[in-house]
DNA sequence: CTAGGGTATAACCTTTGGTAATATCTGAGA
DNA sequence: TCTCAGATATTACCAAAGGTTATACCCTAG
């Protein structure tokens, strides 16, 4: 069995017919029917059962496609990966990282770098993190920047800063008139939850069990922007990180202190068995300065 | 990026020379040698250095070859299960069995039962539990036997029986009149034990640290009839499953029932995608049957 | 300085995977 | 019923991939 039977298979069996399948491959159906029929034939047996002019996959088809798919899914991968490292460039720092930084904190950071160092180039991506861990690994970036990222074997990470959650109202919100606010304060306002796919979210939503404090739950996301939003909005509070409260445009929203306070680190994160280049550590390190400066504010 | 470039990289990386990946792959230097080439002229950067005559693979290969190796893999594994479903015949029961049971309880319910259905054929395998689980996805046997098997997605588990743990000494080693055995009468004896590598050794492993009984451990092994021979050399004693110790050439050892008793369920595994067939079925009840009546001897 | 292990190149052949053109089958409608 | 649209298979042909043998060209060890 070749590569391409493979990718003949998979591309007919998802797609559910020849044609589709050489739509999708860009090649010509006569084309797919011989690689198709060729494959049967080394194989021994049908994949694909003929009835009245269209294809109903075989018992055999069906129990060879779980692996087909991972071969097809682990190749794509490879192909990336191996893309990626042809176009590696040293002057060229490729950046990912999660909306809450990249909307704001991490492009100013990047403005201020390049006045200091104009040759740079660089690449911006807004990952979740998840897809970030996948991109490290294709090489298809350089650096990370997320909160909390939970270790990963073959994943570096180093610590930047912590910050802390902070509460989130509307302005016309009347709550309290000190600038901190107890987590019991809350137990009765309509509550804009961060989701527990993230880890920061996974964090927040454990921290909030532990504290036995159950909210009204109206809504819950996993982009700490669109909570934001929606609190500009009016819809409710929200309990969120630091770096998105801080963030540019913050018109209709009105931040806390939240008391017991709860931190969390902001780490970046790479590849372990490649090393950064000079000026990629020189970025981090800008990056730090600039994200202590941020806090501080 | 095609299959040919992978499995040729892989070859050449491992082997660490063209004339050696040639060899391993049963064909020509002349053709790795233009394979190799062509892969690194479609990547657009190379492979290995040329240093002397000689190849050492540049930073690029080292870190392309961990997905290689995973597509290589998955793809020998695919390649197993697509021979494993040309030659599927529903007429022969390929069975695979923990060395516990092949030695003697299989052998004797497979004799049994071909007297009763002579046209069976049958493939017998002895495997431990991880390359049994393996098997079972490739579709080279149709049903596993194991104690204790732990749960896997696409793995169904049936309880055919369940058997205890019993004392395995030396027939002339004086321990007790009785016909039980309690754990604290074997403190101070020599012990061999069950190596944790398998569910059944893990289990006992667990129960005997739960019970706080600390044990003078001479040797541990993983194949239980070996646990068995040494008991029968005199070195020392064991617990052991009851299959083991009731299976055929028990000279020179004597069982011992074990106090408290501990127990532990014997099942069939197969894949769950696919459904045994009749004479498959009917073989696992005659199992059953021909297990439980091994118990009561 | 030569023998032996390694790699690269050249000339040549077969198989694979692609094309266009065409035949064949089936279901839906006029 | 006839025909048209959409599907698959077949045919003839072509380019490229991957294989062969023969040979050249390093190095290193003896």
């Amino acid at each position: 069995m070749r590569l391409r039977h493979v990718e003949v298979f998979h591309a007919v069996y998802t797609s559910g017919s020849v044609t589709a399948a050489a739509r999708v491959l860009n090649v010509t159906q006569p084309s797919i029917s011989k690689v198709l029929a060729h494959a049967e034939q080394v194989l021994g047996y049908a994949l694909f059962e003929r009835v009245r002019g269209t294809l109903i996959p075989t018992p055999e088809a069906h129990r060879l496609f779980k692996s087909v798919s991972t071969v097809y899914q682990n190749m794509e991968q490879l192909r990336r990966l191996a893309g990626n490292l042809q176009s590696s460039d040293e002057s060229r720092i490729r950046v990912a990282a999660t909306p809450a930084f990249g909307l704001h904190l991490l492009p100013s950071a990047i403005a201020s770098f390049l006045l200091a160092h104009g040759k740079t180039a660089f690449g911006i991506e807004t990952l979740h993190y998840e897809e970030m861990a996948l991109a490290l690994e294709e090489q298809r970036i350089d650096i990370g920047l997320a909160f909390d990222p939970p270790s990963k074997p073959g994943l570096g990470i180093d610590e930047i800063a912590t910050a802390e959650f902070v509460v989130l109202a509307p302005v016309d919100l009347k709550i309290s008139d000190k600038g901190v606010l107890n987590i019991r304060d809350l137990a009765n306002l309509p509550f804009i939850k961060l989701s527990g796919r993230s880890p920061l979210g996974q964090m927040l939503t454990k921290q909030l069990e532990d504290r036995s404090t159950t909210f009204k739950t109206l809504v819950s996301c996993d982009t700490y922007h669109v909570a934001k939003s929606l609190v500009a909005e009016g819809t409710g509070i929200t309990i969120i990180d630091e770096i998105t409260a801080l963030s540019a445009g913050h018109d209709g929203v009105k931040i806390w202190r939240l008391e017991p306070t709860i931190r969390f680190p902001i780490s970046v994160i790479h590849a372990d068995d490649r090393p950064l280049s000079m000026i990629a550590r020189q970025f981090v390190e800008h990056l730090q300065t600039r994200t202590l400066e941020f806090l501080d504010k």
